[in-house]
DNA sequence: AAAACTAAGACAATATATTGACGCATAATC
DNA sequence: GATTATGCGTCAATATATTGTCTTAGTTTT
């Protein structure tokens, strides 16, 4: 039967729509109101995206460029233009990597760990508005779905770079 | 006992952080593989959000330019640099409103409306790589969460802006 | 009618974001 | 040792994104 198999699409298409406007909408709000809650410190979002993974225990000891793009998503040249502002201010550091010295460590200065400690009120604040609602088992879910959805976008992406 | 509010604590903020980085990294690729999905049209992610706003039977007959903003979640003055590129390529165009003439109409022009159909395949294609492994409730159950993350941060957002 | 308000465009400054191309230093390989 | 590949920085062009300020033209209120 044709119209159940179209009725069937149509809905799928409505809810892939909904879905990415959604997301669409949601990515313009975190930019704007991150950047906002952490204003008095001149932190972008990227900026705290950037701080957020030099902090990991994993990262510590410094991460090369390529791989700080990959895991924050964006482009190496855009990224240098990130880093050389925080560079500028003090805020990281590009050290030389001893086992490949064609690559560059980017590292937390002290000054960058004391800005974080710094913002972790007023993140704790930001965190608990815009997951006011939202259940450790929400969030979990949450996360779930995110994941999924990223892991896909990232394929498309593999898929499109051919 | 201190020792377990702190450890809930702790859950807390690493799911909140988890949920924000996700999205992050969500935002940036879905602006990324988006626009190269539709790169034979010259069409980007935004302006996309712009077409698949205006062909909404609620807008057919126009939007105002703060509506449309406040729909998209981004500034003024951006969006009006948006429509300006899409006016140029002949994509939309502005109507003066009859019942308040200060206000521009942002419509769909035919060639918008051929410009549309002719992605429609794409588009399909990009949400069926999107959204491979999610199912109908897998996308309603998202969809869920979207919202409450968007209208959290929209109230954050209101918040700031006093 | 005059004053206050509002919608939109325009412009500036700044920070992101993309791609593509070039150069330089270093690493890895033949 | 010569070639090739890699990591990063840089430059350019373009499109977003923010805020703030100014102007113009209407609308609303007093």
């Amino acid at each position: 039967m044709k119209q159940d198999i179209d009725a069937t699409d149509s809905l799928r298409a409505q809810l892939s729509n909904r879905v990415a406007f959604r997301l669409y909408q949601c990515a313009n709000l975190l930019n704007k109101t991150g950047t906002k809650a952490l204003e008095r410190y001149e932190i972008t979002t990227q900026q705290w995206a950037v701080i957020g993974a030099l902090v990991r225990p994993r990262w510590e000891g410094g991460i090369a460029v390529q791989e700080l793009a990959t895991l924050l998503m964006v482009s190496r040249q855009n990224l240098t233009g990130v880093l050389s502002r925080m560079e500028d201010r003090g805020l990281i550091e590009r050290a030389r990597n001893e086992k490949d010295s064609r690559s560059r460590l980017i590292r937390l200065t002290s000054t960058g760990w004391a800005r974080w400690n710094e913002m972790q009120g007023d993140i704790a604040d930001y965190y608990n508005g815009a997951m006011r609602d939202l259940s450790n088992s929400d969030l979990i879910h949450a996360l779930h779905y995110l994941d999924k959805l990223r892991e896909n976008m990232r394929l498309v992406g593999e898929a499109q770079g051919e």
